[in-house]
RNA sequence: GCGGCAGUAGCUCAGUUGGUAGAGCAUUAGCUUCCCAAGCUAAGGGCCGAGGGUUCGAAUCCCUUUUGCCGCUCCA
């Protein structure tokens, strides 16, 4: 078992290769590597940024110009304060914590105290409970965090499964980044990274509903970066703390969110298939214990190398979120509705429902390199053994489109692939290599996930064909050098 | 967060009982001109995750810290 990460046969090992992989291509580097990098927090690289950008960009298609009934926004990070005690971010994670380090138990502090209170309570000291009582007030209400801990081991409070008075420091375990913005109005110069993009488009309802004419049921899209100080980040990009989600708000009539709630878990799973996803590899999870928020919600999970594990969220959110801003704002946030009911009068004014899709993009990378990444061994014809590692990314999706190869750099050979590069590259993102061997380039290709080489030989100059070699089964055909940018073109659409 | 294991060139690793670092691949330049890597020549690249300590002397021992992996825990 301890050696798993390091066994090329198993799951876990082949997922260390691809971590390898990814650095070694320029698809996925720790963050600030030359000061020993930052726990859990990546940055993508030349490779992986394209392809994380050609997956947003499919995402955003998909939604946005393929439905006439939804439309993008781009909300800022930073939001108004009053916006996360609205949504509930603020109050229900700011309770300070302590760990007991024999038992690994943790307390929240203020009913670890309280027990104590009771128990002296009970035995008679009924000034001391007051007194610890008192100064767990007025501590928790400066947030000394230190004191806490000074009054627990003043009073020599244990766990009760390791009955040790062995803890750790008080800390606060709120999911939110906070920092501070120049003086604004009281309460508001701390102000959070957004734990999540749903708020942005929430806050923006209305505008968009009024300026955009939008006629429920309708969407609003988004992508963006979201911030989660997790207690556990782990799994290379699966769980980080900084992160980019990319997530719709469906706006809906009341009544009809559980049909709407079913569209788009159909929708959003045939999606991930038409990347190339195979359905055996995706399955839907439903929750049992749901979110303050939710009257139902489920998670499309996808097999990563490490098991099971939540790709994307489709939450009913009901009208809490809309509700919440009204309450907290004092803005009237409702939408009259037009349309005839059964008796052939409007709907007329209400808090519209929210089905909500929300996907990691970081996730959805981290599915796509998963599926890709293969080692391939096999005997060539003369009986050597021969081997390749491949990215088999989606052409649509490949960073790199077109790798133009002259077979020589001599013999005029590279100028008429720089011909070819020119004509290409206002097109689609092509790769020029002229160093090595042709297999070697080949191989190189293959690595990063280029789909298509194509190799320019002295036959071209005298016929104007040339070779185009195909990533995923090696094959190479013969075509017409006016036909590459056309045919490659057609593969990636 | 707790516990265990680990951190040597871009990658994979070797480095004997402590004496100031090596290999293969990769990279760069040139040769070769070869349609599926691993042919020839040369070169660059590490002060051994970081800081401190023990020692005449540490990659090699001790402490702290950081990063990663595994397990547990947590994840509105």
């Amino acid at each position: 078992m301890a050696n798993e990460a390091n066994n090329p046969a198993s799951p876990a090992g082949r997922f260390q290769e691809l971590i390898s992989h990814c650095k070694e291509y320029g698809y996925i580097f720790q963050s600030s590597e030359i000061y020993d990098g930052l726990a859990a927090v990546y940055d993508y690289g030349q490779m992986g940024a394209q392809l994380k950008k050609n997956l947003r960009d499919e995402w955003w298609k998909s939604m946005t110009q393929l439905h006439e009934n939804i439309v993008g926004i781009d909300a800022a990070i930073f939001m108004h304060p009053t916006v996360w005690k609205a949504s509930g971010h603020v109050d229900n994670f700011s309770d300070p914590m302590i760990d007991n380090k024999d038992s690994n138990k943790r307390y929240r502090v203020d009913h670890l105290i309280e027990a104590f209170a009771e128990e002296q309570e009970s035995i008679g000291n009924k000034n001391l409970a007051i007194d610890t009582l008192a100064n767990m007030d007025a501590l928790l209400a400066k947030d000394d965090f230190e004191g806490l801990k000074k009054l627990i081991e003043d009073n020599k409070i244990k766990c009760a499964i390791s009955k040790t008075s062995n803890w750790t420091d008080v800390r606060q375990f709120n999911l939110m980044f906070s920092t501070q913005i120049g003086s604004v109005a009281e309460e508001a110069d701390t102000i959070y990274l957004r734990p999540e993009t749903a708020q942005g488009i929430f806050v923006n309802f209305l505008n968009v509903q009024k300026t955009g004419r939008m006629k429920i049921p309708f969407g609003i899209a988004q992508t963006g970066k979201a911030f989660r100080n997790e207690i556990v980040a782990r799994q290379f990009i699966f769980r980080m703390r900084e992160f980019e989600q990319m997530e719709m708000q469906f706006f809906v009539r009341p009544g009809t969110q559980m049909e709407w709630y079913k569209y788009w878990k159909d929708t959003r799973k045939q999606w991930h298939e038409s990347l190339g996803i195979p359905a055996e590899k995706l399955r839907y999870h439903d929750h049992v214990k749901l979110a303050h928020y939710a009257d139902a919600a489920l998670d499309i999970e996808f097999e990563f190398p490490f098991g099971w594990k939540e790709l994307e969220g489709i939450h009913s959110r009901t009208d809490f979120d809309l509700s919440q801003h009204a309450l907290y704002s004092k803005k009237k946030i409702q939408y009259f509705d037009n349309d005839l009911n059964e008796q052939g009068k409007p709907y007329g004014n209400y808090t519209p429902f929210v089905v909500e899709t929300s996907v990691g993009l970081d996730r959805l990378f981290l599915t796509i390199i998963s599926l890709a990444y293969a080692e391939e061994k096999w005997t060539k014809e003369d009986g050597t053994e021969d081997s390749r590692v491949v990215m088999r990314i989606p052409a649509k999706l490949a960073p790199m489109k077109l790798a133009i190869l002259p077979l020589l750099k001599k013999d005029g050979l590279p100028e008429i692939a720089k011909e070819l590069m020119n004509e290409c590259k206002p097109h689609f993102h092509c790769f020029y290599e002229e160093k090595d061997a042709i297999g070697k380039r080949y191989r190189r290709m293959d690595a990063i996930g280029t789909p298509f080489c194509v190799t320019i030989d002295h036959q071209t100059k005298e016929d104007n064909t040339v070779t185009i070699r195909y990533r995923d089964d090696m094959r190479q055909d013969r075509i017409a050098l006016k036909d590459v940018r056309k045919l490659v073109s057609e593969k990636i659409s």
